[in-house]
DNA sequence: CTCCTATTAGTAACCATTATCATTATTAAC
DNA sequence: GTTAATAATGATAATGGTTACTAATAGGAG
């Protein structure tokens, strides 16, 4: 294992912030300054095959990273875009209903949310609900 | 509304592919061949905001659209990529246990497939699960 | 150390999506 | 029907995240 991906792992493990591909360049650059964006992702996608990262796709969203590689849902905050885990399983009951209405065998499901975090959410009190405000 | 605004949603209307803007593009332009793409994803975008047209973001891949507005979930074929609605409702369970789970207050929440339609399934025949292959 | 293979840095290419802008269509008022 | 104000169009350029390419370099087995 190079130095290089070494390090982008680490960084990754030590943060819970689901950085984006660029984020984390930006962190190992304080280590390798010398490493390459095209690296990163590299690396990202390696790792993300070999089960040592999480590779989140979060829809029409940058990808982010996990260092958790345990299967968790994640909140994006509508407010100021922060990514959070949701520490939760996904129903067996909800994947058995979809393979029935659906006529799929399901391999593998994501339930991503929106919503506002506490801080941003402390700004808006009063409102509620899925307005895009 | 516009000949381009109103070609645009009949076709959207008159199919359940979940068509991607440049194969709506295709389907449009066999009507109005002058029509730019430009413009597919401009009436997109707004119709999507006015309510008549739900823009699909699922993850990793690039946005469908459906003319389907009521609430419902996806699942995308492994095999051959194609989408399909899954006529399921979200437990409020489930997002009333992320919004506690998270600290967030949820505004909105997307649950997506990943399978093998019943096409691509019989090529498996036998296998299980969510590898890759 | 030496050869072989994998990985790197740097950069160019890609592709879906947006933005720009001069021209053209639509609408509402007369 | 004309006109003036406004909105939408087509064509193309720009953007941004991601992937592909390549010559140079690093790692590791023997």
């Amino acid at each position: 294992m190079t130095a290089q991906r070494r390090a982008i792992l680490e960084e990754l493990r030590g943060t819970d912030a689901h950085p984006s591909a660029t984020e984390l360049y930006e962190m190992v650059r304080r280590r390798l300054p010398r490493i390459s964006l095209g690296t990163v992702y590299r690396n990202l996608e390696i790792m993300s095959e070999e089960g040592l990262a999480l590779k989140l796709e979060h829809a029409g969203a940058e990808c982010r990273f996990d260092g958790n590689v345990a299967p968790h849902s994640h909140v994006r905050c509508l407010g100021c875009g922060r990514i959070s885990d949701v520490p939760m399983d996904i129903p067996r009951e909800l994947v058995a209903g979809a393979a029935k209405a659906s006529g799929y065998r399901i391999a593998g499901c994501r339930l991503e949310f929106d919503g506002w975090c506490r801080k941003c959410g402390r700004k808006r009190r009063g409102r509620c609900g899925a307005d895009g405000a």
